[in-house]
Parts: C-alpha cells; structure tokens; sequence
DNA sequence: AACCTTGGTGTTTTT
DNA sequence: CACCAAGGTT
C-alpha cells in the first residue's frame, strides 16, 4: 500500500503509529474517518491479525461503514475485526460470562422506559410522593452514579440532603429489583462488565489478550465507566489509539467526561499526540462561522482549523415571525434549489435543537409533498405494539423478568385483571419465586377462581414457545415472530381496538419488525460465515435494544433528512439548515437561566458541531416567537448566530425580524392548488402571500382541528422525474395524477396526522406496483409469482405463489414487494 | 374487568 | 400542547 498518496502527512503519521498509546486529536472534517479505516487496513497489512484489533465506535451505523471500508482496503480479515459500540461489546461479553456475578446469560436488557416503571413501582411501594421525588430526577441519579461507578452504600453514605438520601436509598432497592428480574439496564452493561473485569482475572485476561490493539472513536464523549473498561483493556499491551475533538464533547448529560480526552497524555505519560487541522470538509465561509463560534469557549485544547476551500457563499441568516414561517421558508429554500438543479433532496439536512420542533417544518413538508426522513423522535422501539412484541420474546427469552411479564400477562385481553393479577404478585413474593412461576401453578394460588385457568393457560403457552426453541423447531426469528403472534392473536386484537388507520400503522409496523428481523438474520449470516446456526433469540434482543434512531436511518433514498443536533455529530451533509436559533431554545432554557459557564459552553459545542456538519451551504434561522410549552413566547436571536464575524452572514437584516413579504416564494406552485386554495387566509400564513386586502392572519384553515368536516382538495403532484409520491417513511413507486377529495377526519388528533394520513391514502394505493403474473420478491419469503389481486373495503389483498413458501395472501399495504 | 373522562403535569439532548 | 395516571362509569 502506499499510503502516502492518500494521506497528509499528519494523516500519514497517525495510521503508521501502531504501538502504544496514541491521541489523535481530530478536527471537525479533518479527515477522521479516513485514518481510522487506513490505520486498521493498515495494521491488518502489516501482519497483526484482526481478531486482535478492538475498534470501539459511537453508533452501529458508524460501526457497519467502518468495516466496509476496511475491507475495500485490504479485501480480507475486516470481518474479523471486533466493531461495534461500547454497549454492544459488553453486552456481548457478558451474555457470555455474567453467570459469574451471579446473573443469568438470557438477562433481559431495560430501556428508559421500563427503568422508569421500575422506579415509580418502588416510590409507590416505599409511599413516597412523585412529586417530592421525580423519577426523572431519581432516574438521573442513578444513571450518573453507574456511570460514575458510584455503588448504592457509598452514595447513601455521601447523602446529605433529604433528596439525596432518598434517591440513594432508591437505588439500592432499584439495582436489587433488576438483580431479581436478570434484567440490566444501560448502564449496567458497562457497569457490570467492569465488574466481571475485576472480579475474574481470567476473563479480563482473556480479552486483554484478545484485544491487544484497541480503538476508540468520538473519545471525547467517553464516561468514568467507558474509561475504566477501556483502560482495564488496554492497560497490558497499551497499545490504546483514541481519536476524539473536544469541541464535540455534546454528551455531557449523559456522564461524558470531557477530562478523559483533556487529560490523556497525564494518564498515558508515553502517549503520542497528533493534531489534525486541515478541513476537508467545509467552505471557508462554514469553517470561519464555526470557529468564531467556538472561539468564546474557554479551557480548550488549543487549535486551529483552516482550509484550502474556496470560500463559498456567505451564511444564511433570516429571522421570521413565527415557527411556522420559519419552516415554510426552509422548505421552499429546499424546494427552489432542488428544482434548480443545485442540489438533490437527499444532499439537504434540518437540524435542531429538541425533537419537537421537527413538527412544525414535518408539516411544512407534507404540505409541499417533499419527500422526508426524520431521524429519531418516539423511537421504533418504544412503540407500544413493539414493546408488546419484544416483552413476549423477552419473557420467552427470561422468565424471571417480571416487568415484561406484567406488560403482556393481559395483552391482548384474556381476562385477567388487577384484583387477581396482585393475588398471583403477593404468591410470588411470599414463595419467593418469579411471578411468572406463579402463573404457571396458578392453580395453587388461594381464593383466585377462574383466573387460574387463564393465568395457566398463558404462562404455559410460553413455556411451549421456550422448549420449541430448544428443540431448535423454528427456522429463524422471522418465523418465531410470526408464529407467536398467530398464537396470541395480535393481529385480531389490534384491528378490534384501534381504528383503521390506527391499526394499520400498528401492523405496519410489526411487519417493519418481521422485516428487521429478516434483515438481522442476513446481516448476522454475513457477519458470521463460519456459524452453522443463525442468531439465537438473545443476539436478536440485544440487537434491537441497543439500536440507535441514526443506526436505521436511511441516508441512500433522496429525501431530506431531519434530525437533532446530536444525531447529526460524525455526519456531514452539502446544505444544512440549522432552525430554532434562538436563546431560550438554543441555547436551552436551562444553560441560559442557570447561567452554569459549564452547560453554556457545551451548548455552544452543539453549535459547533451543527455548523460543521455543512459542506457548502448552511443556512440558519429562527422565529421570534413560538408556542412552546403551552404558551407562546418570545424569543431573541441566539447568541451563537451573534457570535459568527457579521461579515460571514449574508443578512442585511442580521438582527432584524425578515418581514413575511420578504420571504422568497415560488408562486408557481402555489397557484392552481394546495391546501392554501381551500383558504386563502391558511396559504397566506403559511406561504407568504398575503391575501387581497391583508387581513390579518389569525385562520389556519383545515388544519385547525376544531374544524373537522373540512374537505381538502389536493393534487398529489410528482415532484421527481420518476414521478414519485411521497410521505414520511417508505417512498411509493407510481404517480397517480388524480384529484384525490380526502375527508378530514374529525377524530384526527392533530393537524399533523391529518396531513399524514392525507399522503398516506395517496402512498397507499400507489404501493401496489405490480400486476398478476409479476414476479416479485419478499424480504422473508423471499420470491414468487403473484396470481391474484383483490380490494375490498379493508382494502388490497394480494395473492401469491411464493418459490419456498408457497401460497400466501398479504395485505398489500404492508407486504413490502419488489417486482423483479 | 374494561372503558372513558378528567385532571394534572411536564418539557433537551441518547445508549 | 401532549402525555400519562387516576378515578369514575358501564
């Protein structure tokens, strides 16, 4: 390989050093990515072998892509390498030696959620007031102890206030419910596997042995934990390479501790340091914003970016009244320029600051039938009719878990209730066993009655669906799923106690999650060439509960992305718009009253990173004011927008409101239809067209809920050469020209699903893409002829003679087919 | 036992 | 506003 063609000389010296501690202190767009791939593909060419390289990355995502571009370099051994984030290594280490703290392997792994439940159950037990204790607030101590390696006994000792001695208590009682559930949460994970370190020396040994050069991307965002695992690695080879920037650092909620990447060099005395400063990435124009920017924050390593870019345009800054505008202004901006030609919409990336904001330009986006993708929000898997699925595998998978158990025992109803459900609780616990070995004698439990026989019949049902594991009856997890939800009769069970809409998307998206599963099994055989098994239910479990929103985020299909700050860190995008530049949003409430020099800077950090995400254009805006919690509020410009050189930003206006005229429109599309049509008074606050005689904009139209008979015309209109339609999610393939009159329906929660459902009933009947006698493919069934298709008012059922699997009729709107 | 209504509450960011 | 929890009703 000759490496030096590829790399600057700074690259160069960070992918050859192999041997002993190393720091590379890489700036935003520096090329980072590069190196870490080269330097692997390297160490792999010159004879170490790859199952003794440990490459520790942020997400999953980043993990995948790594390992591809390793292996495009040196075209073998990549799969070998050990890839995968810190939560994903240790769940995987300990599924195989948590026995030794006295665990069992199949624990189950809680999210937030369940936590959460956790804690209010022991603040009810214990009779202590929500209020007084805020299991967000408890949550919170937890977390931070864990990850500060904090045991329950040292932090009731160093309690000193009532709060404290609460939450410490709280604690101990909450690590003792997991223990007994064999469940662990996020932080354990780390947590205890540094336990299982200390406690046997030979597995520590073992893996020390295994991992004798160990990588560390985005170091910057490493916790107390996450350092001790990695020093508890490294500490007999010291062959340790950690790449990080500290002007990234954005994860300090979450424990991050910015010193372990200040102070590497003090805990590694022999450590080589080396700085990458040129960007790649960026104009001129981008990097000088973000540097004045960060500029303002103190304590920091001491570098600077620079860059031999053209300058490129100067940074976009408008201010507009409301949020709403503010988001029809992004999204016409996207919109001109993608029909101009300057960009396509996949190169066009909003960020910002908290979740909800996405709402506002969603809508904006559904309005103009722009195709999106939002990244994150109410995670995939904390949708209640997968978290219903996942606790029957977790409870097939662990029958200690109460929690799950207690989640599905009546799920879907079978009759069991709270008064004989809490008679099975207190069985438990007074013969110390599991509740779910109460269920499954339930017959011994006095006074319950009739419960019993449908307590039993449950608890068995799922003991049947453990031994046929054992017995390896299930070819894969695919099948497992749907087996079981044959057996308890979900799918009835939705449609019977949702609307239609309702249960579609609840369906849609088991399906999504047959489809994922499918997807792992492949993803699992690839990785794996040698296992002569598939993935065991556990593998699966731990796969889903450690995804990441960014990890399935579809960045190949061209649609505009949208996603927090902090899921846009390690991505960079040609035009990124930044919204919601306003102090009291961003950055937060909290940073700004607090007035905490700590939290303000790690906000301005989070600017950083948002404005180094940009390769050629970024274009950041604001509203004055927005209706945020409730109310509405008045917002002033961010000081991070102030804090860019005023000769970068192309604004005249810089720290004036861009009156609503000011707005560049493009007419064209408005004229003939749209939802403005049906109120001229709507398309005039949301488009910028003022209507004759300017009143004022007090109406929104159709959107308004409290107008729920309203009929909106709308052309759905192809807004690509293939003539695509689009919602959020999955694109649909055919251009349906008609005129659709769609009903709003009155029980529509918001304006937003209302708009959704508008594109959705379009997206729905333009999914049907083929014909009979089309052959086709399916993602489990893989592939066959179709030889029917049937509407009926539950809507398109398609018949198909699969290769494999013979015949099978699916539900057209959730069979994800590819004609071939 | 299941459903519906009300009321009170909270509000960053994520594995 | 939007979500959840509790309480009252069928």
């Amino acid at each position: 390989m000759n490496l030096e063609r590829y790399l600057n000389p700074e690259q160069y010296e960070a992918v050859m050093h192999t041997e002993g501690p190393l720091l590379i202190l890489a700036g935003a767009g520096s090329g980072k990515t590069r190196v870490i791939t080269y330097r692997i593909a390297h160490m792999i060419d010159s004879g170490i072998s790859p199952y003794n390289i440990l490459a520790i990355t942020f997400t999953n995502k980043a993990a995948d892509e790594m390992r591809k571009r390793v292996d495009d370099i040196v075209g073998f051994g990549a799969d070998e390498v050990w890839v995968s984030t810190f939560h994903s290594t240790c769940a995987r280490i300990l599924r195989r030696h948590i026995d030794l703290l006295g665990y069992n392997n199949d624990f189950s792994i809680y999210d937030t959620d369940d936590s959460k439940k956790v804690v209010n159950e022991l603040l009810k037990k214990h009779d202590l007031d929500s209020k007084e204790y805020p299991p967000k607030a408890i949550l919170s101590v937890i977390s931070s102890n864990k990850n500060e390696m904090v045991s329950p006994e040292e932090a009731e000792k160093y309690a000193k206030e009532d709060f404290e001695k609460k939450a410490a208590f709280i604690y101990r009682e909450y690590r003792k419910v997991l223990f007994d559930n064999n469940a662990l949460d996020f932080d354990d994970l780390l947590l205890l596997t540094v336990e299982l370190f200390r406690k046997s020396k030979d597995v520590l040994e073992n893996y020390r042995n295994r991992f004798r050069y160990i990588l560390v991307d985005e170091y910057q965002d490493t916790n107390t934990v996450q350092f001790s695992f990695i020093k508890l690695l490294a500490d007999k080879y010291k062959n340790l390479c950690v790449v990080g920037d500290d002007d990234q650092s954005i994860y300090r909620f979450r424990g991050a501790n910015i010193r372990n990447i200040l102070d590497f060099e003090k805990n590694y005395p022999d450590a080589f340091v080396i700085k990458l400063e040129q960007n790649y990435r960026s104009t001129e124009n981008i990097l000088n914003a973000a540097n004045g920017v960060i500029a303002h924050n103190i304590g920091r390593k001491e570098k600077t970016l620079w860059s031999k870019n053209d300058k490129g345009s100067k940074i976009h800054f408008r201010q507009f009244e409301s949020a709403k505008d503010e988001a029809q202004f992004v999204v016409n901006d996207i919109y001109t320029k993608v029909r101009r030609r300057d960009c396509m919409r996949g190169d066009c990336a909003i960020l910002y600051r908290t979740n909800q904001q996405s709402r506002e330009v969603e809508e904006a986006m559904l309005r103009e039938n722009i195709p999106y993708t939002i990244v994150g929000g109410t995670n995939f898997y904390s949708r209640r009719e997968i978290k219903d699925v996942l606790a029957y595998l977790k409870t097939i998978a662990n029958g200690s878990d109460n929690l799950n158990v207690e989640r599905i025992v009546n799920v879907p109803k079978r009759g069991i209730g709270e008064t004989s459900l809490s008679k099975a609780r207190a069985y438990a616990e007074n013969n110390e066993i599991s509740l779910f070995d109460a269920l499954l004698h339930a017959d011994r439990i006095p006074s319950i009655g009739k419960a019993a026989a449908k307590m039993s019949s449950f608890a068995s049902d799922i003991c049947v669906f453990r031994e046929r594991i054992a017995e390896e009856e299930f070819d894969d997890i695919p099948e497992l799923i749907s087996e079981l939800l044959d057996k308890i009769g979900y799918e009835q069970y939705i449609k019977e106690n949702e609307d239609k809409d309702e249960a579609a998307d609840r369906l849609a998206n088991i399906d999504e999650l047959i489809s994922k599963a499918a997807y792992y099994e492949e993803k699992f055989a690839e990785d794996n060439p040698e296992a002569e098994k598939g993935p065991t239910l556990q593998d699966f479990l731990n796969e889903v509960s450690l995804v990441a929103d960014i990890d399935s985020a579809d960045m190949s299909s061209d649609k505009v992305l949208m996603m927090t700050l902090h899921s846009a860190k390690g991505l960079e995008f040609p035009h990124v718009y930044i919204v919601g530049m306003e102090d009291g949003l961003f950055p937060g409430d909290r940073s700004v009253m607090s007035m905490s020099s700590e939290d303000m800077e790690e906000e301005r950090r989070l600017a950083y990173v948002g404005i180094t995400r940009a390769k050629e254009d970024l274009t950041l805006t604001a509203a004055s004011s927005r209706f945020l919690h409730g109310r509405w509020a008045n917002f002033p410009i961010s000081r991070f927008v102030r804090e860019i050189p005023e000769e970068l930003l192309d604004s005249s206006v810089k720290f004036k409101r861009t009156s609503i005229e000011d707005v560049p429109s493009t007419p064209s599309r408005f004229s003939g239809f749209g939802f403005g049509n049906s109120n001229p008074y709507a398309s005039a606050k949301s488009t910028g067209f003022k209507p004759a005689g300017g009143r004022p904009y007090e109406s929104t139209g159709m959107l308004d809920k409290n107008k729920p008979k309203a009929v909106a015309k709308v052309q759905i209109k192809p807004t690509s050469q293939s003539g695509s339609v689009y919602a959020s999610g999955n694109s649909a393939p055919t251009a349906p020209k008609a005129v659709a009159k769609v009903p709003v329906k009155s029980e529509s929660k918001s304006s937003l699903d209302a708009l959704k459902s508008l594109s959705k009933g379009s997206d729905l009947k333009s999914n049907v893409n083929y014909k009979v006698g089309d052959r086709v493919s399916h993602i489990k069934f893989k592939e066959g002829v179709v030889t029917e298709i049937n509407s009926n008012e539950n809507g398109t059922y398609v018949t198909i003679v699969f290769d494999e699997y013979g015949q099978r009729i699916l539900d057209a709107r959730f069979a994800k087919l590819n004609v071939l």
